[in-house]
DNA sequence: CCTACCGATCGGTAGG
DNA sequence: CCTACCGATCGGTAGG
């Protein structure tokens, strides 16, 4: 449950202790939503000074971005790989990114859901990554013996866009992550 | 498939025009992603100018959310009311709902989704009639024999953000909104 | 509906 | 890492 290197590649501990005070403030408030001068004041300096440890807002987040798809890849896979059954496999895996999604104190995760607050060159450069970690769980989905009236695209859309959105209306105290992703892998589970 | 009159309140044709175009803004770029100027610059004004007939941003914002729900409300309820059996019941508001996020034209929904991109005393605003709008699904899902395992709340949580989300992935073409309606009718339709 | 502006905030930079 | 700034953009207003 403890997160220990978050950003195992950061060249500096100082640079690595920005890297995750912007994850945090980015995963809260969103790109638009964190300024530079908002990250500075975190980390106890002005705004402009960070540029020496950064070379544009852009730049840090895609950083940040791809540092946290690699860290959510890693686990979700190792979750799906402790299963041999399709319909195990997929399980694990969901639960595992709806714990990433919704753990109060993620640096990891919310910065995936917000797209389209960012800009268009950004999002072009985010969406290779993105691919890749689809791909994750398009290798899932296609393993299991769904009815042949679902078409499996949508069906992986359906429970991506459903699980990153979690968040948004989630709130602790009634339910623990691992009922919600329970109740999610009921409901998809088919045939 | 036609809109005629989306804003019938507007108090004149010159405001309704201005409340037309704002919503197709807020709607394509979210909250923060559309200024005053970019509103008056499509209605041939400047930005200043629309102060004669908006009170604020905010206000502006919070008056076109609020006729969208009531628009969607409209539409979605007249569609489930046109069955008598739970599941038809909800198919059909389902179906009416995926029309509407998906439809490019939209100027109704794709307000809702931004809830994150709004500053907080305006999303205090906005809650109240969000949870009006809820309450529509509430009364479908609690009608429905589901098993005992799901958890109604949760059920409908999933449902409505995974259908408010599913203008991120969309891209036309593939298949039309009313296709992947009936794909999230098959899914979450249990027991 | 425009002119002309306000105070605030933004990402980023030069020069030390 | 700071001082001191830049050009741009924002919501909003006074006065006509």
């Amino acid at each position: 449950m403890m997160k220990l290197t978050e950003f195992p590649d950061a060249a500096s501990p100082r640079r690595r202790q920005i890297l995750e005070i912007a994850a945090r403030l980015f995963a809260r408030n969103g790109y638009r939503g964190t300024s530079i001068r908002d990250i500075g004041e975190q980390a106890g300096v002005l705004g402009g000074s960070l540029y020496h440890h950064i070379k544009s807002k852009d730049a840090l987040f895609v950083e940040l971005h791809n540092a946290a798809l690699d860290a959510a890849e890693r686990r979700i896979a190792d979750a799906a790989n402790r299963h041999v059954a399709p319909w195990d496999r997929l399980a694990a895996a969901v639960s595992t990114l709806v714990d990433i999604q919704l753990d109060p104190d993620s640096i990891t995760l919310p910065l995936m859901n917000d797209f389209r607050d960012v800009p268009e060159d950004v999002q072009r450069q985010l969406s290779t990554r993105r691919d890749a970690f689809e791909d994750l769980f398009r290798g899932l989905v296609d393993a299991l013996p769904l009815p042949a009236d679902i078409d499996r695209s949508i069906y992986r859309n359906l429970l991506l866009s459903l699980i990153n959105s979690a968040g948004d209306w989630y709130r602790l105290g009634r339910m623990t992550p691992s009922e919600i992703a329970a109740q999610i892998n009921r409901i998809f589970r088919h045939g």
